[in-house]
DNA sequence: CGGGGCGTTGAAAAGCGTCAACCCTTGTGG
DNA sequence: CCACAAGGGTTGACGCTTTTCAACGCCCCG
């Protein structure tokens, strides 16, 4: 139930220079072909990339850093629907105005598309239609899945589901970075920051994880973390 | 958390007579080119039309009566992630395999469409194909809209918007046809029957509503309702 | 006429939220 | 370089919303 404080500024910060090393994603295939066309764009921590209701005239893939998307309450209430990491597609769903806001979880790097270049691309190669469709896919999958975690899972399952699903997505499904605070955290799995706080405390305290930081999980009993998390 | 009795029978029931007058969706638009290639379904009570895991062959339409869509865990908790009624598609997202099963709430007509049609249609007409995404799109768009109502919503506000919701989608939307049992709508909002049946009778004690019967409610106080549901 | 599912209501319990205090880290400015 | 402030994280005590468990009535269908 955390309010953000207002960051108003509601286009991304450009720059110009900048050549860093495309990320290529794990399942790219089609998608890779953007990258042509593609800008550099950095965040700072806590930035808009744009708002709920904005025109959608950009779509970005994330290259290093993380960000977030929320959708808010009249009073304030928030929910943070997924997170953006490295390699993941933002803003690429073909609407007309974005249905979300998107911040940056943490200083960030991305690359930008015009979307008039992406359709044109899009309707030129069958291959990357097809991939922006599986992504729609992919995300709507997702959400019903998070819906059942926020509809029928306890504060426990929650966590453990979050913290197994961060860590497929990582490197080393063991090692997982966690750059969202806890409050990110609780808006994202219908909590509080304290909820959160308290169950990494008690699955720490059962020996499932190791805390190195606040931000660095060492899942030390996957098993038990499989068995916490209530699997479908 | 109500577990639904085995229908086992996994293939839809059809019905081969039948020239039912065909429905035309609100804004179908470019779908409508689909009913040439349809043949009827039927479904009994609590039959399934598909089950989570099942091969898609086939796209829906809702006809008459109304299906809901369930995901489950392990142990039978269930969450419904939305309600299908005359007019709705349903097994059109384009996925090889259905992500989640999909059962009839009350005995249900239906048109079917071999999805290899559908394809094919969809590629000569790039209207379909358009007005299948936009179908996939206002799905995403729900979904996120859910996971809000699931994580941060309270009881009242939940059952509150869910009047709302139902009432958009009727032709009178002060006046509520609710197909669906109390246990479907508590899985639907993460409730449990109980907690359902108990706001509905505060909002009838506060004028609200009105429950004409089980399943008919109207809305006698729209604004109040609004007021409730702590929108966006 | 009887039975079973569904809905409602009540009482008690539990899980999570709220409020508050405190610690730690980080970053900023003197 | 140090002091201090601000924000994030943790922990505790308490309370409230919702769940759980139970009983009962009703309606529909066999």
């Amino acid at each position: 139930m955390s309010v953000m404080p207002g960051v108003s500024e509601a286009g991304a910060a450009r720059q110009r220079s900048a050549s860093f090393a495309i990320l290529a994603s794990k399942s790219d295939g089609a998608l890779a072909l953007l990258d042509r066309i593609g800008r550099p764009v950095t965040l700072r921590r806590d930035q808009a990339l744009f708002h709920e209701g904005d025109a959608a005239r950009y779509g970005f893939k994330v290259i290093a850093g993380a960000l977030r998307s929320c959708r808010l309450l009249a009073d304030g209430r928030r929910h943070i629907t997924e997170f953006f990491l490295p390699g993941d597609y933002v803003g690429l769903n073909g609407e007309e105005t974005h249905g979300f806001t998107a911040e940056a979880v943490s200083a960030a790097s991305l690359v930008q598309y015009p979307l008039s270049a992406v359709e044109k691309i899009a309707s030129a190669q069958p291959q990357v239609s097809k991939s922006l469709l599986a992504l729609l896919r992919q995300h709507l999958s997702a959400a019903q899945q998070q819906m059942l975690l926020l509809g029928r899972k306890n504060a426990v399952e929650r966590i453990a589901s979050f913290l197994l699903a961060m860590g497929e997505r990582s490197d080393d499904s063991e090692h997982v970075l966690l750059p969202m605070t806890r409050g990110d955290i609780a808006d994202h799995l219908g909590l509080t920051t304290e909820t959160v706080s308290r169950v990494f405390t008690q699955l720490k305290a059962q020996h499932v994880i190791q805390l190195k930081s606040t931000t660095e999980v060492r899942v030390t009993d996957v098993g038990a973390l499989e068995e916490l998390a209530a699997a479908a």
